[in-house]
DNA sequence: CGATAATTTGATTTTTCTCAAGACGCGTGG
DNA sequence: CCACGCGTCTTGAGAAAAATCAAATTATCG
C-alpha cells in the first residue's frame, strides 16, 4: 500500500485514549503511522482557545509537516497502535531504494492536498463547514455501508472547524430534520435517502443542493 | 537556494497582470517558480464565490499539491515571469541527483507548514485573520524595512481569508486608528510603533496584545 | 440501572455580511 | 506637473450568522 511503510522498519507504541502521542515543541525526528485507532492534531492558543488541525485514521500517516519541530500536538481520541520511524531512517533507506524517496513525497503532497481543502473549506459558511466535514468523514474516516463514525466528540469538530460546539450540533440535527441525515447517538450518524449508496466524492456535490430548501415546517418556499 | 530550480531546466514564461497562469481542471504535469512578480491561486465556486488558495511572491513554487489535476487555478496579480519544469523532468533528474528528491521534498513540506498555519488561522476572528496576514506578508511578501507592499486588490486578501472586502477594509483601519499600521493607498502598509524592526516571527504575537486594548475616542476603559 | 460527562436547546449578544452610497488613489493625457 | 475619469476602496445602516451564556436532556460506561 502507497502510504504505509514497511513492518520492518521503526517501534510500534499504544496509546490509551486521550493520551498525547507528541507534544506541541517536540522535536519533529519521527513520523507517525496510524495501524488502529483515531488521532487529532491539537494547538492550544494562549487564550485557552484549542484548535484541532486534523484527523487521521488507520492507515494515515502524520508528522509530515514539522521541519525542526511539531507545531501541532497529537493525542488519541481512541486507543491507538502507532508505527513510529525516524525520519533519519527513511533518508537513510531513500537512499538506497529510490521508492522510499518517491512515497514520502506522495504522502506529503497528498496531505498538502487535504489541508488546501480544509482551508477553502474553512472560509465557507457553518453548514458548509458541517457537509464537508461529513463528506470527508465518508470518505476518509471509518464507514460501513452508510454508517459513519464519529469517533471525535462535538467539540473536537468545532474545534477543527472552526466552531462552537452550539453551532455544530445544531447544524447537525439541521440536517437531520431536512432528512440528510440520521444522528445516532454520539458516535456516527447514517446518510440518509438520496445521499445513500453514493461514492463520497460525490457527497459534497449533493449535500450542497440541499442548503437552499427551507422546509422549516413543512411549506416550501 | 533551497527553494529554486536550477536556471538550466524547465523553460521561462510571461505573464502580464491578471493573466491566467494554470487553469482550474489542467493536467498536473508541471511545477512553477516565479522570478519575479506575485501570483494567486483561485478556486471558484458554483455559485460566483471566489476563494484564494494563496499569494506566491519572487521564489516562491506553486502547483506541488495537485496530483492528477490541478484543483485551483494560478493568476497573476502583477506582470509576471516564472520558470515552469516538468514534474518528469524532476523525477529523472530525482534519479541521478539524490539532492532533487531531497529538495522536492522540503519544499512540498514546507508548503504543507504554511498551509497548516492558513487553516489554523482561517478558524479565528476576522481580525486574528487580518492580523496573521500581515505578519505573513512581513515575512514572506515583499517588504523594504516597516513598508510591506501588498500588491493584490483587498478583493483577493478578503477571498484568501474567507471574509468580505468590507470586513478586510473595516478591520484594517481599525488597526490603524489603534496605531498598529499605517494605510499608504491600495497597495501597501507600513508597520508602526513598537512593531518596527521586530522579527516577523514576532509580529503575531505582537499584534496579538493590541487586540484588547480600546482606545476608541482617547479614554481606555 | 444510575452516575457522569457530553450534547442539545433556548434566549440574547456580538460579529460579520449585505446592500447602498460616497470618497479616494492611480494611471492617463494634457 | 496637474486635472480627469474610472476602478477600487471606504463608510454607514440594517440583516443575518454564529457566539455566548445558561439550563435541560440524553448517551455512554461501569
Amino acid at each position: 500500500m502507497f502510504g504505509s511503510f514497511s513492518e520492518r522498519i521503526g517501534v510500534v507504541r499504544s496509546y490509551a485514549r486521550k493520551r498525547e502521542i507528541v507534544r506541541e515543541d517536540d522535536p519533529a525526528t519521527r513520523v507517525y503511522e496510524i495501524i488502529s485507532g483515531t488521532v487529532c492534531t491539537t494547538k492550544m492558543l494562549r487564550d485557552g482557545r484549542r484548535q484541532v488541525g486534523g484527523f487521521y485514521f488507520s492507515g494515515d500517516v502524520f508528522g509530515l509537516e514539522a521541519a525542526v519541530k511539531h507545531s501541532l500536538a497529537a493525542q488519541a481520541i481512541t486507543d491507538v497502535r502507532v508505527r513510529i520511524v525516524k525520519k533519519q531512517t527513511l533518508s537513510a533507506l531513500a537512499l538506497s531504494d529510490c521508492k522510499v524517496a518517491g512515497r514520502l513525497l506522495s504522502l506529503t503532497a497528498r496531505e498538502l492536498a487535504r489541508k488546501q481543502s480544509l482551508a477553502l473549506l474553512l472560509s465557507r459558511t457553518a453548514q458548509e463547514r458541517l457537509i464537508g466535514f461529513i463528506a470527508e468523514m465518508a470518505q476518509h474516516g471509518i464507514s460501513k455501508g452508510d454508517r459513519i463514525a464519529l469517533p471525535m466528540t462535538r467539540q473536537d469538530i468545532a474545534d477543527y472547524l472552526g466552531l462552537t460546539i452550539e453551532t455544530v450540533s445544531r447544524i447537525l440535527h439541521d440536517l437531520e430534520r431536512r432528512g440528510a441525515i440520521k444522528i445516532k447517538g454520539y458516535n456516527a450518524i447514517v446518510l440518509r435517502g438520496q445521499f445513500v449508496e453514493r461514492g463520497a466524492e460525490e457527497l459534497a456535490d449533493l449535500f450542497e443542493g440541499i442548503k437552499d430548501r427551507q422546509p422549516k415546517t413543512k411549506q416550501a418556499a
